[in-house]
DNA sequence: ATGAAAGCGCTAACAT
DNA sequence: ATGTTAGCGCTTTCAT
């Protein structure tokens, strides 16, 4: 493993020189450069980025925190980041928390020690306070759950307009008794979402009934299948169904199978996300289409703004209800 | 950010001992210590791992090499390694090459650079020339996927055994039409996959018929979907279809719902890998069940042996076929 | 038990 | 256009 100095010294000049080269500036002859380019073929230099990132104290590294890599929905939008940190020379150091505080930790410390430059957080139980203490001395952008008034900027979607809409397209194609799939309360974008389905129900002189409203500890299909159960043991029985996420209402849909019943025929059903899956199910899901990919993107572009100290602010992209079998009829 | 010296200046000790501390050596006074790490405290210091692992020549990272993110095949493994990696203070980058030659070599050059200590790759279409050379110098783990008698280690399972007990079993219960939805045979485990679904028909002295076997240009549920239209343009149509993937098989799924045709009644499907969404088809998704977290597992156990230089031997890990709706009757 | 000092590999300010 | 040199923040050898 070759140094700069052991090139520079091969190619009889200095590591000034050597390092003008590398870093492409152009005070550099022609013919030193070419001495300098065989010197470096020669040894088979590589730089180090270890030698480079102390001197110019950066990582370039971007910390992705996560709560689950099996979600397909934070998939799409890793994609997104990760294609734009590579354009502008990052990459991205991905971590799961399972929405574990201590496993949280050691990954914020990985910012505090300069081995990251930046957070995007897409964890929804993300510690707010710790968050916003970071953000004091580190650039931090949420992508899809935020804090609200938390000074971090975010980009995320209209969560109770989309549910809105979803529970209002319910309602417009005849049904009056529409349970909710929901997530835990203590998420933003449950209570979001939930705040819009209840807005459809009341435009529509439609009671709300707290029994069918199911919360889940997470969002696993195994979670959608117990929360229908749970609808299912009510006295009646809904006429479709609104969860927060395709894998919910993926699970939802197989206990409504197992019921022996069908959708979209004794039961409507929507999801929230698009993810992949929700179009190879049987029937297929009718959702929220988030721009997960775009959100991604825009996430990223932010968090290296910002850690290159420009003011960033927050955004909020559109979203689609996709209307498919699982309410068609 | 306060750094060493300044710890040591408030501390009134030596750099040197301030490192002492950090580093947890019994080489300094109880009295010292506490000097420290007040002094530590009072600063709100902590110690820049740019620094360290200049020092250290390390980065502590590992680079983990995917072809898509989205494949939940993959995010199993990688839950196995990132949890690995944490227990021994390690981190994972992750880089998704979307079998694109020139994304890889971006990748390739963090190990080059020193930015990452090691890598674990499953990218099937991973360049083998390249990362055969890249093993002379680097510390290299393949799982899954793996390049015969290549020197690198890798984790992977039994795939010709897999399919053959798949293909077995769907004779076992009386198909005489078996058909193959393959990935590209460019691919190791896909020409094991096959060669493992030709000795079962051999042993029953059925006959292989080409036209029976589709070969799919990539993995999402589309190209399942495609691959089964194509089967379904054949004469015969067959009783039975083992996908070399869950993905596969779930878009083949969708085909032979499309045509209005029955699972497993009209025809019978087995794909490969359990993911967990394999269980929420309807109906369910009989398998082959590959210990995905056990191999991300072992692929970061023997990655880090290997960066400390110990000799690591390749692992076979068991296999399982998981028998459920789509087989049955 | 502690300190002084060298050096990991690089960049950039300053000098020529 | 090129070289000299300081220094990024840390660990570790060698003295004491």
């Amino acid at each position: 493993m070759a140094t700069i100095h052991q090139v520079a010294k091969q190619a009889g000049v200095s590591v000034a020189t050597v390092s003008r080269v590398l870093n492409g500036q152009n005070s550099v002859t022609a013919k030193t450069r070419i001495k300098v380019e065989d010197a470096i073929k020669k040894l088979n230099y590589e730089p180090s980025l270890l030698g480079r990132n102390l001197r110019n104290s950066e990582s370039r590294l971007l910390l992705v925190l996560i709560p689950n890599i099996s979600n397909p929905f934070y998939s799409e939008i890793i994609n997104g980041i990760e294609n734009t940190a590579i354009e502008l020379d990052y990459n991205i150091l991905l971590c799961e928390t399972d929405t574990n505080a201590e496993r949280e930790n050691i990954y914020f410390d990985l910012v505090r020690k300069k081995m990251a430059d930046g957070i995007i957080s897409m964890d929804p139980a993300v510690n707010t306070d710790t968050l916003i203490r970071l953000a004091e001395n580190h650039a931090i952008i949420q992508c899809s759950e935020y804090a609200v008034d938390s000074g971090i900027p975010y980009v995320t979607i209209d969560n109770a307009e989309a549910a809105y809409r979803a529970v209002k397209y319910l309602i417009k194609i005849g049904h009056q008794q529409i349970a909710l799939i929901n997530s835990d309360k203590k998420y933003l974008y449950a209570r979001q979402r939930q705040l819009g389905y209840q807005k459809a129900l009341e435009e529509s002189n439609m009671e709300l009934e707290d029994s069918l409203i199911v919360h889940t500890q997470g969002l696993d299909f195994s979670y959608g299948q117990q929360a229908m159960k749970k609808i299912f043991m009510q006295k009646e029985r809904p006429t479709a169904v609104f969860a927060v996420s395709d894998m919910l209402a993926i699970g939802a849909l197989k206990e409504i199978h197992n019921q022996g019943l069908k959708v979209p025929e004794d039961i409507a059903i929507i999801g929230f996300d698009k993810i992949a899956f929700s179009n190879m199910t049987h029937p297929t899901l009718t959702t929220i289409s988030q721009p997960m990919y775009e959100m991604g993107e825009a996430a990223a572009d932010m968090l290296v703004k910002k850690i290159q100290g420009e003011e960033v602010e927050s955004l909020i992209l559109d979203h689609e209800l996709v209307i498919r079998e699982s309410t068609l009829g």
